[in-house]
DNA sequence: AGAATAGGTAGGCGATTCCCTACGCGTCAA
DNA sequence: TTGACGCGTAGGGAATCGCCTACCTATTCT
């Protein structure tokens, strides 16, 4: 969030558009089921030039996906969730959407007004 | 899902790059919280020209996150949350990462293995 | 039929994305 | 200290994005 657990449309951008790419998940994948690693350990997975996954980790960094903590001359990154809570948030108010679906509502509530951020 | 209940890179690319621009979620709450609307409603909302929202819904359109039906010379889109209830699927592995965190746990789970899609 | 309305498509333009190869910088080993 | 290693940055190129102004089609109103 920027302020008061407002998010900015910008972060917002940056955040959707990090995930729009299947290295940058696979990343975010490894480092949730492999914990803190370092970045050969990424590249191990992937069959781009090395200076490319580090071009991910940094739009994931400016996402604010990942942290990186330095140990000697490696890189550890880490998966950083906060983003993702702020994702959870945003779907929250289409939830209804699916759910009820389900239920076999249909279109019914299609009319209903609400209200919320972004 | 592309086959059986297995969401595809691409299109979990779609979906993510579509959401990466503020316009677009724009409309998608509008359309969750005006209900289906004719692109004019829609255009109504924002500053640019209309043929720039109309690119912008095929987008939407591409994604999935949105369904027109045409109703005389109008084409009424209306929200399709599906590809939302998959983005929230995909979240789901990254829960305990924020939930965890709130309770204190810190850093003490990021070394246990795990495994889903994507 | 002719004009107006709703909305998509074509094509152009600057900015950004995603990949690459070269290179620079800090750290550890000989 | 010299070399190898780990990683980031620079810069270039093809493709895509997001916006625009024309323009075209389909429908509806006179």
């Amino acid at each position: 969030m920027t302020a008061a657990g407002v998010r900015g449309e910008a972060e917002a951008d940056r955040v959707f558009a990090a995930l729009a790419n299947a290295t940058r998940r696979a990343v975010l994948r490894l480092l949730r089921d492999g914990g803190p690693q370092p970045v050969q350990a990424l590249a191990a997975h992937f069959d781009m030039a090395r200076p490319s996954l580090s071009e991910h980790l940094k739009v994931l960094r400016d996402a604010g996906l990942v942290s990186e903590q330095r140990s000697g001359r490696q890189r550890i990154y880490r998966l950083e969730a906060a983003p993702l809570a702020e994702v959870q948030d945003w779907l929250h108010p289409y939830e209804r959407f699916w759910r009820d679906r389900l239920k076999g509502l249909g279109e019914l509530l299609d009319r209903m007004p609400d209200d919320d951020a972004t």
